[in-house]
RNA sequence: GGAGGGGUUCCCGAGUGGCCAAAGGGAUCAGACUGUAAAUCUGACGCGAAAGCUUCGGUGGUUCGAAUCCACCCCCCUCCA
């Protein structure tokens, strides 16, 4: 994949990443012509971005292999007033300072996925707060909200239920997010030439606001695509676990999490999936399908999958990490595992704590360390034969976990159910 | 401001004086089956080993006894002004 005549458009259209684009065939004529700026936002709504920032961010990758010039936004000035698009809700503001920290984990976290040194296609990262913040009011009312009719911007979708609802209303400031990500990509378009805008389907209200602005401002014409919303086959909302959000900050979810999420996709998701968050061929896609639906048992999408995704977030190191660990745990011979690959496994994510007394109480040991809520449900665990102990199953309510037992007099591998792991270590020995 | 309806355990939703820790469904968790799936079946699902303790918007009250009755308060919805 190179330069610029391959068809991007058609590319996203096969892996059914295309939502909504403005103006169809003259966006691909556009796109065609040449080099374009592209760009799309990230508000700092927390300290990491998650799996669902991931759809749009590899699509403006694969812009730019496609040979474009990919603008990552992340919104320093949205983020303190808080996109109101399809939310039930207004939303607590958060502090000045907070948000400040979060822009700088976001600007590192978007840079991993572009090329920033590729010659004309190299890519950037801005932050809105380096044009909104100098922006005066009477100058901002009089020059950029003179070109908003607030009877279209109440019809917008995004913002109907907050309208039309009684009991759950939308104050002036998140009202007003739309006209400031419509200045963002006027502005964009006038220092940059940025024509695209990328974004989530939730966005299109706020993305064809830009298109009006920048014509409006500028006499510019401008694009928009959405890519679509991520949905589970089983109605489920995508991206959580039991744990809570799956999130690309390794120290949040560690690469080993991270792998697993994406092994337990669904069959009725994985190849969707496959388009969506890896860079394989449609017609490799495809292929892998085949295979699948041929062979009895077990599909490879999965792993595929996973390895993809869990590469291209945290690197080949992470990548063998979370798969060292997987098959440690999963194949159920333990004692191939020398005293380093436990300490390994630790740094590799695997949940795990300390014991300081030399004997803790199963029971206890499962509370304690998050495998059970509470002593009744660990007991629960006990006697549905849930519980093992470094791979050994255990339905004594009574039995006791000592440094003697312990692999190497130091580690524990509790294992509760199927699939939740916790290594206890012996500290004192 | 007036009239009516409603707030029940994670969610939906029964329950209108004791048999209610509270039906039923969903979600979740575990077991069997399997592919670390899906579907299905079984079990668990406020806390506690138990005795027992704490829950039904809030606060008081009536009663031997309340989620259920009374008073006041808070919140939501519908209709009218």
């Amino acid at each position: 994949m190179s330069e610029s005549n391959v068809d991007i458009i058609s590319d996203l259209e096969s892996r059914g990443l295309i939502a909504q684009t403005t103006s169809g065939d003259e966006l691909r004529e556009h796109l065609s012509g040449g080099s374009r700026t592209l760009y799309s936002g990230f508000d700092p709504t927390a300290d990491s971005l998650h799996i669902g920032h991931l759809v749009p961010l590899l699509v403006l990758r694969r812009f730019q292999l496609a040979g474009h010039k990919p603008i990552a936004l992340v919104g320093g000035a949205t983020g303190m007033i808080g996109d109101p698009s399809f939310k039930a809700a207004e939303r607590q503001l958060n502090s000045v300072e907070v948000i400040g920290g979060w822009v700088d984990r976001l600007q590192g976290q978007l840079s991993q996925f572009l090329d920033f040194d590729c010659g004309d296609t190299s890519a950037s990262v801005v932050n809105n707060l380096d044009w909104i913040k100098s922006l005066n009011v009477i100058d901002f009312l009089r020059e950029v909200g003179k070109h908003f009719s607030v009877n279209a911007m109440i019809q917008k979708e995004s913002v109907k239920q907050r309208i039309d609802r009684e009991g759950s209303g939308i104050s002036f400031t998140e009202f007003s997010y739309m006209i400031l990500q419509s200045y963002d990509f006027a502005e964009l378009y006038h220092r940059h030439e940025c024509t695209l805008q990328v974004g989530g389907s939730d966005q299109w209200g706020n993305i064809t606001g830009g298109i009006d602005l920048s014509r409006r401002l500028y006499k510019g014409q401008t694009f928009g695509l959405t890519v679509p919303l991520v949905t589970k086959a089983d109605g489920q909302k995508f991206g959580k676990t039991e744990t809570g959000t799956v999130w690309l900050d390794p120290k949040k979810t560690s690469p080993y999490a991270f792998y697993q999420f994406w092994l337990n996709t669904a069959d009725a998701d994985v190849y969707k999936f496959l388009h969506y968050f890896t860079f394989l061929e449609p017609s490799e896609i495809a292929r892998i399908e085949e295979e699948d639906k041929a062979a009895q048992g077990r599909p490879q999408a999965q792993g595929v999958l996973a390895t993809e995704v869990t590469r291209l977030v945290h690197g080949q190191e992470g990548l063998d990490a979370s798969q060292r660990i997987s098959e440690a745990l999963f194949s159920g011979e333990l004692s191939h595992l020398t005293e380093s690959d436990f300490e390994q496994l630790r740094l590799d994510g695997l949940p795990g704590t300390y014991i300081e007394e030399s004997k803790s109480g199963l029971v206890d040991a499962l509370v304690s360390t998050g495998l059970a809520k509470s002593n009744r449900v660990a007991r629960e665990f006990i006697s549905n034969n849930a519980v093992a102990i470094n791979g050994e199953k255990c339905d004594d309510l009574e039995a006791q976990l000592t440094s003697e037992q312990a692999l190497f007099g130091k580690y524990v591998l509790l294992k509760r159910g199927k699939k939740m792991f916790h290594l206890l270590t012996f500290a004192g020995v």
